[in-house]
DNA sequence: CTTGACTTTTGCCAATTGGCAAATTATACT
DNA sequence: AGTATAATTTGCCAATTGGCAAAAGTCAAG
């Protein structure tokens, strides 16, 4: 029912898909992070942004390294890059061999951060 | 009468340090920052901590490296960025699949693009 | 000493965060 | 079906953040 709640929200729907992907409930990462469950749930779906002491909490619950959420977050910023779309988004449906090559070479929270990364330089007007 | 205003805060004396070192009045501050000048203070003299998002605004201003702030406010733990060698570093020379559907979804030359931010972040000093 | 300009601090306030407990919704188990 | 159990969401609330404007403190020039 409420307004901004899905608009925006990247940070919640990568928490939601980490936790569940785990898998964990609301419950059980709480009793790991320390921070209650009716706030993870409203962080997963938009309506709390989570503090910085929030996140610490939650990263190595969640297999993330800090940082990376900090950068997901928008604390930490994806430095300036500009992510040029010269050909409006058609997509190929095929992923690069070349970079699914050297990504397989990263640890799996390394490849998670790119898409983060990613979502976020998609969406963001201006930086 | 005010209690735990000294006692505890390092993040604020280096703050000032830094503030009056360049220097620099707390309206000044304010001005290039973007926070209000009594905020600033309080957070100086420890009556307040400083969020995040604040931490973030005055980091350039008083030539901090972002993540060296929030290592000194206590966010992060001794060194930040994200990318590299984070733990059990080893790559697991697989590509996550949720990533791989992503990515596919994306023009190869976001995809290549993606790698490049990735190199260089990992090329970034880590500490 | 007094004025005037500047800097810092304080008083108050709206907005947000995050927890607890109750209510609701989903999931099993007979 | 019904009922117990687990999971999520909601209602309410204390605590904190951060801004604005007024008060207090500082300091140089006349």
């Amino acid at each position: 029912m409420n307004n901004n709640s899905k608009s925006n929200n990247h940070l919640g729907r990568i928490l939601k898909q980490q936790r569940v992907t785990i898998p964990l409930t609301l419950q059980e990462l709480a009793a790991k992070s320390g921070v209650s469950p009716s706030h993870l749930g409203r962080i997963e779906r938009g309506e709390r942004f989570p503090s910085a002491r929030i996140l610490r909490k939650i990263a190595k619950p969640l297999g993330f390294d800090e940082g990376e959420l900090f950068t997901l977050a928008g604390y930490l910023p994806s430095r300036s890059l500009s992510v040029s779309e010269p050909e409006p988004g058609y997509s190929s449906g095929q992923l690069d061999p070349y970079v699914a090559r050297v990504l397989a070479q990263e640890p799996i929270s390394v490849q998670r951060t790119v898409l983060g990364i990613l979502s976020i330089l998609k969406s963001l007007p201006r930086a």
